[in-house]
DNA sequence: CCCAAAAGTGAGTAATCAATTGCTTATTAT
DNA sequence: ATAATAAGCAATTGATTACTCACTTTTGGG
C-alpha cells in the first residue's frame, strides 16, 4: 500500500503553479496540466478527484510555503520593526518568485466558484492579518511603534496596500521587481507606524 | 436608420453590470444577460459583436462613470487635501454601489483573455494615478502636504491602498461598508501627507 | 400606407473541457 | 513468484456556451 506516486501530486501541483503564472487559472485544463507533466489528460483525475481539489491543493501549497518563506525570514531576536520589515521584504521576495500566487489570489473564478477555495483564501489572508497585528502589538509595548496604534486596523491596511501593489504587479504583467518596491513600501509605512 | 433601440444597448449593459456583481464574470453567460434584458439569446448578437464587445462596454460604462462621481464630488475651490479627501470618499461611494466593479477589476479572466480590455483597465487606472498625482503636486505646493512628498510614488501607493481595500471588500462577500472605510483609510493616510 | 432596415426568434453548430469507462501495465507486499 | 493495488492510457461522453442561420415581426421615414 502506502504513496509510490505521491510524487506525481507533487508534480501536479507544480506544473499548475507553472501554468497559472503564463495563462491564469482559465487557462489551465486538466489537459495542459497533464502535457507539461507527461502523462495522459486521465490519469491527472488518479490523483485528484476534481480540477478544484488540484486547485485546493495548489493554495494550500501556497499558503504552506508562504508561511515558511515568512518564518524563516524573520529573526524573533529582532525588534518588531525589523521584524516586520523582513516580514514584508520575505513576503514580496516568495511572491517575485512565484507569480501564480497573485493569479490564485486575484481570481474571480476561484473565489466565486467554489465556497471551500474561497475559505481557504480568506484563511490564508486572515492568517497573515492576524501576524502582523501579533507583530504591531509587540512593537507598540516595546515602544518600537507608537502608543495610539490601531493594530488591527493597521494590520488591515498594510495588507490592502500589499495587495493593491501585487495586483498592480500582476496587472501589468511583472514589469517591475516586487522586491525592490519593499524599500518603498516601508520608507511609505514610517509615518503610520511612528508618527504620532 | 438611426439608433432607435440604442436603449437595448444601454438595457444590456446594465444586466450586464447587475449579473457579474452577483455572479463574476466567468458565470455571466450570455443567455443570462438574455435572459434578464427580456429578450433571446440571440438577439444579444444584434446589439454587440462579440461577448467581449460587452465587456468592453462595461468597462466603458465604468470609467465614464467614475470619472463623472469623482468629479462632481470634488469641489475645486477647496484645498487639495480636502479634495483628496472627498475624491477618496467618493470613489469609496460609488464602487459601494456598484459591486460588479471589483469583479471587473479583479478578473484575471479579463485580464489575460482580451488584450484589448486588458488594455482599457490599464488606461483607467492609469487616468486615476495620473488625477491623484496632480492633487498630491497642488496640496505640495500649497503646503497642505509635507515639502518632501514624492507624489508619484504616493499616489500609486494610495491607489494600492484603495485597490487592496476594495479586493479584501470583495472576497468577504461586501460585508462591510466601504463608505465608513473612507474615513479611515484617510485617516490612516494623514502622517504619510503631512508628517516631516 | 408602404417598404426597407432593424430587431427579434427557434433551431442549430462547433468548440471546449471536466470527468468516466474499460482496459492494460507497472509496482509492491507477502 | 504472484496477487492485489495503483498508475497509466485511448476513446468517449455529456455538459456548457459563444456564435450562426434562416426566417418572421416590428418600426419609422417618405
Amino acid at each position: 500500500m502506502g504513496k509510490p506516486q505521491e510524487q506525481r501530486k507533487k508534480e501536479i501541483i507544480q506544473a499548475t503553479l507553472d501554468l497559472t503564472a503564463d495563462l491564469g487559472i482559465k487557462r489551465v485544463t486538466t489537459q495542459a496540466i497533464a502535457d507539461r507533466v507527461g502523462i495522459a489528460q486521465p490519469t491527472v483525475f488518479r490523483h485528484f478527484k476534481t480540477r478544484d481539489d488540484i486547485f485546493a491543493a495548489v493554495i494550500g501549497w501556497i499558503t504552506e510555503n508562504l508561511s515558511k518563506a515568512i518564518l524563516s525570514g524573520v529573526n524573533p531576536e529582532d525588534e518588531a520593526d525589523e521584524q516586520l520589515r523582513k516580514l514584508i521584504q520575505s513576503q514580496l521576495a516568495f511572491i517575485n518568485k512565484h507569480r501564480a500566487v497573485p493569479r490564485v489570489l486575484f481570481s474571480d473564478f476561484l473565489h466565486l466558484e467554489s465556497p471551500k477555495l474561497k475559505s481557504l483564501l480568506q484563511e490564508l489572508m486572515n492568517g497573515y492579518i492576524k501576524r502582523v497585528a501579533q507583530l504591531l502589538q509587540q512593537g507598540k509595548e516595546s515602544g518600537a511603534f507608537h502608543k495610539n496604534l490601531d493594530v488591527d486596523q493597521t494590520a488591515r491596511y498594510i495588507a490592502a496596500l500589499i495587495q493593491g501593489l501585487v495586483l498592480r504587479w500582476s496587472v501589468y504583467e511583472f514589469n517591475f521587481s516586487l522586491e525592490k518596491e519593499a524599500k518603498i513600501i516601508w520608507k511609505f509605512l514610517q509615518p503610520v507606524l511612528k508618527a504620532h
